[in-house]
DNA sequence: CTGCTGACTGGTA
DNA sequence: GTACCAGCCAGCA
């Protein structure tokens, strides 16, 4: 199933760094379903699931129900700086699959 | 099966 | 920079 593999992907996401819907989506299969994995991270309310790792492209920040500012305290707790509603560094933050990265993604 | 929804994305104005 | 539009996808009624 499509969400279980999305749940899976955003779950692998290190602290400190993020993923957009995009990637995520690419990982679970389908770089398209951007659209869709927000649909799912939306259901996803288990602490299990990092969901507030989970960012739009272009580093902005999405949404998260509505306590979008609540994701933006856990990003910055984690060591992300989120300024407004976008992240700095977006690019070096983003974190892409490790799949076979075992020399430890930066 | 058809139609609607939405934490998306890229493009255009 | 912001605002609007069209495309694309999984989930649900």
């Amino acid at each position: 199933m499509f969400r279980s593999r999305v749940l899976s992907v955003v779950r692998r996401i290190p602290a400190g760094r993020v993923a957009t819907y995009g990637d995520v989506a690419a990982t679970a299969g389908n770089a398209r379903a951007s659209r869709a994995v927000g649909n799912i991270m939306r259901d996803c309310r288990s602490h299990d699931v990092p969901c507030h790792r989970v960012v739009a492209a272009g580093g902005r920040l999405g949404g998260y129900g509505g306590n979008l500012e609540l994701k933006r305290g856990l990003l910055r707790a984690e060591g992300v700086v989120v300024i407004g509603n976008a992240i700095r560094d977006f690019k070096t933050r983003r974190w892409v699959r490790a799949t076979r990265t075992r020399h430890g993604d930066v």
